[in-house]
DNA sequence: ATCATATAGTGCGATATCGTATTAACTGCA
DNA sequence: TGCAGTTAATACGATATCGCACTATATGAT
């Protein structure tokens, strides 16, 4: 009755095949961003605009699953940038917010105009049949990985 | 009579879930192995076992879609601990080739020890159900992606 | 055979990522 | 209220990743 196992090496084939898509679409965003961008700072902008700004650092460390450190790092950059500002935070004097400027917002527009072209080109091949429910199958995924992550 | 155009906005989706399981996967690895190791390394010494040793350090970036100073970074670091020999490559002397040594294929096996109550976890989770055509079709979309690069 | 061009690997410098430790502020309980 | 333990952010140091440039060698055209 119970369900029969699944091989544990399809999950090492799962994530090395995760590892690489991941390593070409990072080579191939950052190819089209501007010299100096990559796609952690792309990152942070677009979610500060699609989720909201005024997000705390460590809440947009959990988001990313990134450490702390490393949020601290990219933030301390896109502000020198001037594309967020960090102010503190009135419910907590350790705490900050993050919000993005307007030079940010128009960062960002400008990248997924360089991106687009791209991703429309893919949104058309055969290979990306059905991308819809791979999309769900892989936030199912991750959100499991989330749980078991945070119960450690 | 032509195809539906896929949503540009999913292949964006698609890139963000596998950028974050890509991380959550290789915090997880990390966790397991032996301080100072990354998945990085042992992923080379896994594909010179898996694939067999006796490749260039450019086949291997090739492989991993890494830049070739990086994977010359990584091997490096495995030489410098008795993990893999670099011999000259007797058919062009420009190049080398890579050999796993025994103390090479001890640290990956006791890695793979380290790694595999996860991975027979996670096999057997109901969110794994079927991973194996996921896992195929992650792999027709990383051939793709390999040949749009290739074609840069 | 010569030479222009391409290729394999690496040195170097810039930056990213991450773990550890530190500081300041918060929280909950005596 | 006071204090112990927790938490948010960051400074710092170690290492990873990557682009650029360089050297040695290979290749292909004449």
């Amino acid at each position: 009755m119970s369900e029969e196992p699944g091989d544990p090496r399809l999950i090492f084939a799962l994530f090395n095949e995760i590892g690489i898509i991941e390593q070409l679409s990072r080579a191939m965003f950052e190819a089209r961003l501007p010299k100096g961008v990559l796609v952690s700072h792309f990152a942070v902008l677009n979610h500060l605009v699609r989720v909201g700004d005024g997000r705390t650092p460590l809440e947009l460390a959990t988001a990313f699953q990134v450490p702390k450190t490393t949020l601290s790092h990219t933030l301390a950059l896109l502000e020198k940038r001037g594309w967020i500002d960090m102010r503190p935070n009135p419910d907590d004097k350790r705490s900050k917010r993050v919000w993005i400027t307007a030079e940010g917002r128009a960062f960002r527009e400008d990248a997924i105009e360089r991106l687009s072209p791209d991703m429309a080109r893919m949104a058309r091949e055969p290979v990306m049949k059905g991308v819809d429910s791979l999309v769900s199958r892989l936030a199912e995924i991750r959100q499991y990985l989330d749980g078991v992550r945070d119960a450690q």
